[in-house]
DNA sequence: AAGTGGTCTAGACCACCAG
DNA sequence: TGGTGGTCTAGACCACTTT
């Protein structure tokens, strides 16, 4: 079961859990390549590895000639946040129910291998959910899983709770990517929907990693009539740019 | 003037000259890291760490057994951030073009005028634009922008700089907002576009604020088989999502 | 068998910062 | 002066793919 991890990925693990239950508080000091070296009989190589990646991911902040700390946390929220559709839809104050189409354990395809960043992929869940605001059908989720992130998915009752929120208790999320598409819907979609082959829907393309490894795939189909994707926010001093 | 730049930054820098030339085309072999260890006289791990970063920042692709190849840049904006289209289009090696289709004042009408949170809108400027990659229409532009925060908006030569890029400079930004829907293309959009009726577009409706005031309104419509919205980022490391 | 990338080591020199 | 990070080397072993 325990994969064979590089070392410096142990070692990434290893401070990222100390940031994560806050035992080292942002602004703390991480220990040195040095300190690493020893406790980790490592070479300096392999802890500089961890540290230098740990400071591109933006959770470390390096001082020559000082030390490593740990980074504030960005002020700035998430953008496209990662809500739960039950949540959303009773928050309006409407009726939120769901209808489970398909839910089963899949061997995944070359494409499905190439999104999960695996070459070989052990075991993946998929699901198929229509989301229904007081009975319509207003969001398709087609959600593919990594078993080895969250192995008891399947034993979930997504009646009660969404997988959406299943995976937020069960898994950290340390990065979110969103493609959003418009496109017209396939005769599936449509039958699911309830739509027509004329109305135009938004797919949102969701990847979301949890310890380095992608947690889970999804696409969300949302009929263009139904439901539009909004987010406001406020920028930080810089404004914007990112490059 | 020439800085000291470490080994690793001036092989990146030759890769992607020859990826943003167009000398490697998506999909071309770029050299090993034995080769690059020869012609460049570095180290294995010198070599190694360019091509690594590399991939990471999305450009290339790295095979175990096989090679790194140059990675196929996709067609698309950010959801996230402001960013200056000319930049994105340029930023993927192809070339960007424009069109003005219309540049005016305007006076507001109600429905503008409550977009703007304005009761009495003194000055409004409107401007139309087709931006093209490599000469294909990918995204039109239809933008108001308040007067009383950007007075000098319509005396810009937008054949040189895009309406965002001046208001970035020209407008701190506070705040954004957007809307994502999937619509089919107005007779207007389709000729401006140049694509069919049945062709389903992305139409992002942002707001941005500057200084407590609505600075500029702008719907911005991508053709779906063109262009997608993206974004991806980290969560902040205690893993505190929003909602 | 030869070549590829993935990782790791045990050194090294440097600029920088602190006490 | 000793510790820090930033970089670099010249090897090495491995799993993998192609020939």
């Amino acid at each position: 079961m325990t994969e064979a991890q590089p070392l410096y990925a142990r070692v990434k693990d290893h401070i990222l859990q100390n940031i994560r239950s806050g035992a080292w508080a942002p602004g703390a000091r991480v220990p040195s390549e040095n300190e690493l070296v020893e406790s980790f009989r490592i070479s300096r190589m392999t802890a500089n590895r961890a540290l230098r990646e740990l400071m591109v991911e933006g959770f470390l902040a390096r001082v020559p000639g000082v030390g490593t700390f740990v980074k504030e946390a960005p002020a700035r929220s998430s953008l496209v946040e990662l809500r739960n559709i039950a949540d959303e839809i009773e928050q309006r104050g409407h009726r939120y129910s769901s209808r489970i189409v398909a839910k089963s354990e899949v061997t995944a395809n070359p494409a499905l291998a190439e999104e999960f960043e695996a070459r070989a992929l052990d075991r993946l869940f998929h699901i198929l959910i229509v989301h229904e605001e007081n009975g319509v059908p207003v969001q398709l989720e087609d959600r593919y899983v990594n078993a080895a992130v969250a192995p008891d998915f399947l034993k979930q009752d997504f009646v009660k709770t969404t997988p959406t929120a299943y995976l937020l208790a069960a898994t950290p999320v340390d990065e979110l990517e969103h493609t959003v598409e418009a496109a017209l819907p396939t005769f599936d979609q449509q039958r699911l929907l309830g739509i027509g082959p004329l109305e135009p829907c938004l797919a949102l393309h969701r990847r979301s990693w949890s310890r380095g490894q992608v947690a889970t795939v999804a696409t969300l189909t949302y009929p263009a009539s139904r439901y539009a994707l909004y987010s406001r926010h406020r920028t930080n001093a810089r404004g914007t740019l990112s490059q």
